[in-house]
DNA sequence: GTCTATAGTTGGATAGAC
DNA sequence: GTCTATCCAACTATAGAC
């Protein structure tokens, strides 16, 4: 029984990612799952119990996306620049579910019983960005010198305008750019080991 | 009948912005500006034709808002300091229209044949951005140091996702201090007249 | 031009057979 | 537990009276 609310979850979550949330109608996501339209209504009490099981697991496969390859490197803005890169490869490829999230988001914003959607999945992108800033200042042998939340809010809310605005334009390039870019301000605020000190490299 | 046309996107903008883009039904519009239901589809063919009006109408008041009180400036971060500040204010005073926006750009983003009403969305919000930063550099006799068009890219990024969050966590105190941040570092890309030259102000 | 009435769809939810 | 059949509500869109 847990493993057929799974599937109809994955179900759901297919069919919002390729075609909206508002494609997700109980119906269709029977139909995807391939059983009856009885069987979601046996599962889940509504069509919100649905949803928010939905949500649940987004939050939970972003979270598990974690911290990527970050080897030991010679700077901070380099350890940064080969994390934001590996993030944005999962983003790339996944435009369909990054869309969903937004729309995960504002849907959730309009309904009040709903509003915890919404801040469980800011509060976990939230941890995950502070977990890769001081991953990243670790693997270069750096600190932050300004606080880590700060600094990963601004990161979090840059990297969700620039993904934004990529889902418009569709411009790759000039998101990973712009996310370059932001990865050289942050490495201006870590103090530390720094890029190849001129003298006796270790 | 022109007319009617704008008082009927008038009253669906009214719907929208408060009760969310799906809450803004044919009917529900009528209702809301006091007409038949027949009325909506004598002016607009389709529901779709209403929403493009929407849509259009919400770009041209964003670009009408247009760059604020930028009075002559001691330097760029100062001009730019008021110019965010006021333009936060408009922000927040509108929380329903700013989730809207977000709304219609998700639901464009959906249907291939709306993907224009999105692109213009955001070719709008980039000039005005454009502007904005160039008429900062005027106010306080400097130039900058990156293209404008970069700058604002990422400026406009990091709007965007500093008020989604904002309308996810309601902590408008936060949301101005990450703004000052930025505002902070566009400073540090322009060069020219600088805060208070130490000798000889003036 | 504006109204009422209604046709035609779609989707959430339940009942009851199996 | 799963299916089919059905109810009910809400919506878009149109037809026709006024």
């Amino acid at each position: 029984m847990a493993q057929r609310r799974s599937q109809l979850v994955d179900a759901a979550l297919a069919v919002a990612a390729s075609e909206g949330i508002a494609a997700a109608t109980v119906r269709r996501v029977a139909e995807q799952a391939g059983v009856a339209l009885g069987v979601v209504h046996y599962c889940f009490t509504d069509k919100d119990e649905l949803f928010d099981a939905l949500a649940k697991r987004i939050v939970d496969e972003l979270t598990g996306a974690g911290a990527a390859a970050l080897d030991d490197a010679p700077d901070v803005g380099t350890a940064l620049g080969a994390a934001v890169g590996a993030m944005w490869d999962r983003i790339e490829a996944s435009a369909g579910a990054q869309l969903l999230t937004y729309e995960i988001t504002t849907h959730a914003l309009r309904s009040p019983e709903l509003r915890g959607v919404a801040e469980r999945q800011y509060a976990a992108s939230q941890a995950a960005a502070e977990q890769l800033l001081t991953l990243a200042a670790e693997a270069a042998g750096a600190t932050w010198d300004r606080p880590v939340p700060e600094l990963a809010a601004e990161a979090l809310a840059f990297v969700d305008g620039v993904t934004l605005r990529w889902l418009v334009d569709g411009d790759g390039a000039e998101a990973r750019a712009r996310l370059a870019s932001f990865a050289g301000y942050l490495a201006t605020r870590a103090s530390g080991r720094r890029r190849r000190p001129k003298r006796s490299a270790s």
